[in-house]
DNA sequence: GCATTATTTGTAATATTCTTACAAAAACTG
DNA sequence: CAGTTTTTGTAAGAATATTACAAATAATGC
């Protein structure tokens, strides 16, 4: 089976392509997913102010054959109980409601950045760390940790690695860098003033710029490759949680490219890393 | 909405309590489940050889209002068991497929953990965050960029909080703990040594432990409330990745919390702190 | 600005699908 | 083996969805 973008998705993305009658339908849906699966085509016709025919058309344009074709299509896209339209927490919720709210948000995230996963750029991103000779991560803030979590994954290639949350230090380390070095920058916005800065040392030198940021930032256009994260981050929340997570998974999805490069014969190296890390831990009973 | 066991694994259980006719309509579902969701009762009345009222009532022994009612509890807990077959990348994976299968696990792993969430654990942490003097978190590897995470996430609720990745420098603060402290211990198999030994000298003091690690572990049992995470890491794969994320998903949930429950006044507090930042920022165009 | 055409929407008839009442068949009981 | 209970199917019916077509609305050309 296929991997199909989420329908609830794929009905708010053409929304404003529908006529009346159907952007009618589609906000009913929109509004009360899990109950318009319940429903029949004479409620969900007048649940939306419509006739029952507009319904089945809207149904056939999304694909379906019918009706009960798609209540199915619709039932099986939200059985993670992931609503498409996640909310934010307020102040009304208690520990029953928002601990999913949250978990439900990151799951969203993850499955709306899964729909159009910019390839080619993960691809050449993949090529440059393959090829450099010395690979920095630079973050801030929050960044600031994916870029250690980054550091921690990708030393196992026997790529020496850095990672530095000091901007100075940065600076520096961005000024006598040459070629082969890959200067790997991460930042939700794509605008703190000290890493564009750092950024603009390093096109001074021989040295490339991957950069995993938001499309058409100032540091994106800095970089040579840029790995567009198109996250949308609840901006009434102060704490910014969504964006790190789809930053995380793209880095996994770059060890792993890396690893595959490296081909079959490069287990062994990562088993002896794993295991030297035995004799620290407890054994299991 | 409650998540309601897998509807093929009731059937399954319950067949040598059916009788004739609501056997063969479990068999003809049990072997075609997809079919079965898309077939008429009339095509599946006949495709297991009975009548359509035989199939009917066989739906309504399940708990079902009816036959379309029943097709939809099948169809759900059809995807729904989709989501325990994520696996694992391979050596034949291409830039097409492995991408997507490593977000297909991050998303399985949150749906997973999000099912059964130890609410009442997380109620208790956020208790003792919030009540707090100060507030350690410590962890080792990966499990340190978690703690950098959350280092940068509570440090806006004006509760002093320390992050360190040395184990030398988690022992001395450990030993220099007092009433009030807390101790944070994040770590994925909660058996790692220097980590447990840490906790074994907090212990020594009158400070709390909170812990986010696996049921059972040695960490866990001597963590005065424990967040269990049951994630099953893919063992066959060297890099971990799942666990990390729902860590900190985790942490986002008592962030969260602690936000709620200082209440509405506190949200100029983290206004504030989110407009410092603002000059460090290239304004978007 | 009006007539013409295309598009959208609703009405009503029809077809499909599901459910219920009831009776026949089968299985069980003494 | 007759009486009783349970199971199953037939057929009528109710509910649901689909289609054909006509009315209404919007768009286009003159």
């Amino acid at each position: 089976m296929t991997s199909e973008p989420n329908l609830l998705a794929v009905i708010q993305r053409q929304l404003s392509e529908l006529n009346k009658s159907e952007s009618k339908v589609a906000h009913a849906i929109l509004n009360a997913p899990e109950e318009a699966t319940r429903l029949s085509i004479a409620s969900l016709a007048s649940a939306a102010g419509v006739s029952e025919p507009s319904v089945n058309r809207f149904c056939k344009r999304f694909g379906a054959i019918g009706f009960p074709d798609f209540k199915l299509q619709l039932a099986t896209s939200l059985v993670s109980g992931v609503r498409y339209v996640s909310r934010a927490v307020e102040f009304s919720d208690d520990i029953n409601t928002f601990p999913v709210k949250l978990f439900n948000n990151a799951i969203t995230a993850l499955m709306t950045a899964k729909e159009d996963l910019p390839l080619k750029a993960i691809a050449r991103a993949v090529d440059q760390i393959a090829q450099a000779r010395r690979v920095y991560f630079f973050g801030l803030g929050t960044s600031a940790a994916v870029a250690r979590d980054a550091e921690h994954k990708f030393f196992r290639f026997n790529v020496p690695v850095f990672t530095h949350e000091d901007p100075l230090m940065q600076r520096m380390l961005a000024a006598s860098a040459g070629v082969g070095d890959l200067f790997f920058f991460i930042s939700h916005t794509g605008r703190t003033k000290v890493l564009i800065e750092t950024a603009d040392i390093v096109r001074q030198t021989e040295a490339s710029i991957v950069s995993l940021t938001t499309e058409g930032s100032p540091l994106a256009e800095k970089s040579h490759c840029c790995i567009n994260v198109t996250v949308e981050e609840d901006t009434e929340q102060y704490l910014p949680m969504t964006s790190r997570l789809v930053q995380l998974v793209i880095l996994d999805v770059l060890a792993a490219g890396v690893t595959l490069r490296r081909g079959e014969g490069f287990t062994p190296h990562l088993a002896r890393i794993k295991d030297s890390l035995k004799d620290t831990r407890f054994p299991t009973s």
